[in-house]
DNA sequence: ATGTCGTAGGCGCTACGA
């Protein structure tokens, strides 16, 4: 299986690039981000036409995520138990989920497409929900994988978060400033993977980024943020063979601000390699 | 230059989120 995340910025204004993409790196299942509608305005009819079946989850013009595949898809779900909901000054409990998660189970593996909250400052309101966000997905991933160790897990999308340094090459991007480098939020970010993730990237592309603003030539610069990931279980990771960032996709006719980043798998697993040759 | 995008509301812009 070759699986691949974007945040693409709004489906609607790049969905000719996405299928594009998706078609020439023959890539099986792409989770979304961003996708910046609802299920009714999405453009089904190009991923179809294309091989893909689509499951999308939207609820206005901001967030949404989206998962297409050429695999069958199974148990779809809308929200990770106990994911935080937010809404702007409706401070307090029992807020309105966003539309930042999609699971669902393709050949055996659950796969989640996440728009992690921003934050905006680290003031805001919406800092303290990224955070709260960030602790009740890594409650879910060690209870999962409490549950069933061996179940292939894998994590996908814009974390918004730059783990450690070498992740930050933006100069505004400031540790005590901003968000996406704060201790409180890489601390968050180490917690998940303590969980009993893997970044599965990392390992194979050690460098890179995934995200340059739009703004102030951060792309011909090159000053980005390594902020989109593929965090795996053991089962999911120990199956990784390849790894890819597109930086390419950055470049050319209004491009998103995130390019894809792409795994391979190999799920046959290491029992075929170890069966004795007079089976 | 708060320097670019995308969407909504509703028609040339502003508001908002990122």
């Amino acid at each position: 299986m070759r699986l691949a995340t974007w945040n693409v910025n709004s489906i609607r204004a790049r969905v000719a690039r996405t299928v594009d993409f998706a078609v020439r790196e023959n890539i099986d299942v792409l989770a979304m981000q961003e996708i910046k509608c609802k299920p009714e305005q999405f453009p089904y009819a190009p991923f179809e036409e294309a091989g893909y079946e689509v499951h999308a989850h939207g609820l206005n013009q901001w967030n949404g995520v989206a998962i297409a595949s050429r695999l069958p898809v199974e148990d779809v779900r809308t929200a990770f138990p106990g994911m935080p909901g937010f809404a702007k000054g409706h401070e307090g409990p029992d807020q309105p989920q966003e539309a930042r998660a999609m699971g669902a189970t393709i050949d055996g593996v659950e796969v989640w497409s996440l728009y992690v909250p921003n934050g905006r400052s680290l003031d805001d309101p919406h800092y303290t929900y990224k955070l709260d966000w960030l602790a009740a997905l890594t409650e879910y991933t060690r209870s999962t994988l409490e549950t069933t160790p061996e179940l292939p897990l894998a994590l996908v999308g814009d974390f918004n978060i730059a783990p450690t340094d070498e992740d930050n090459g933006d100069p505004t991007v400031i540790v005590g400033l901003t968000t996406h480098v704060s201790p409180p939020e890489r601390h968050a970010f180490r917690q998940l993977l303590a969980a009993g993730l893997a970044d599965t990237v990392r390992p194979l592309v050690p460098t890179g980024f995934t995200y340059w603003d739009y703004k102030q030539l951060r792309f011909p610069r090159n000053e980005g943020l390594r902020i989109d990931f593929v965090l795996g279980s053991p089962a999911f990771a120990d199956a990784v063979t390849g790894a890819a960032i597109h930086r390419n996709e950055r470049k050319g006719e209004i491009p998103s601000d995130h390019v894809p980043v792409v795994v391979d798998l190999d799920l046959t697993g290491p029992d075929d390699d170890d069966r004795p040759m007079f089976w």
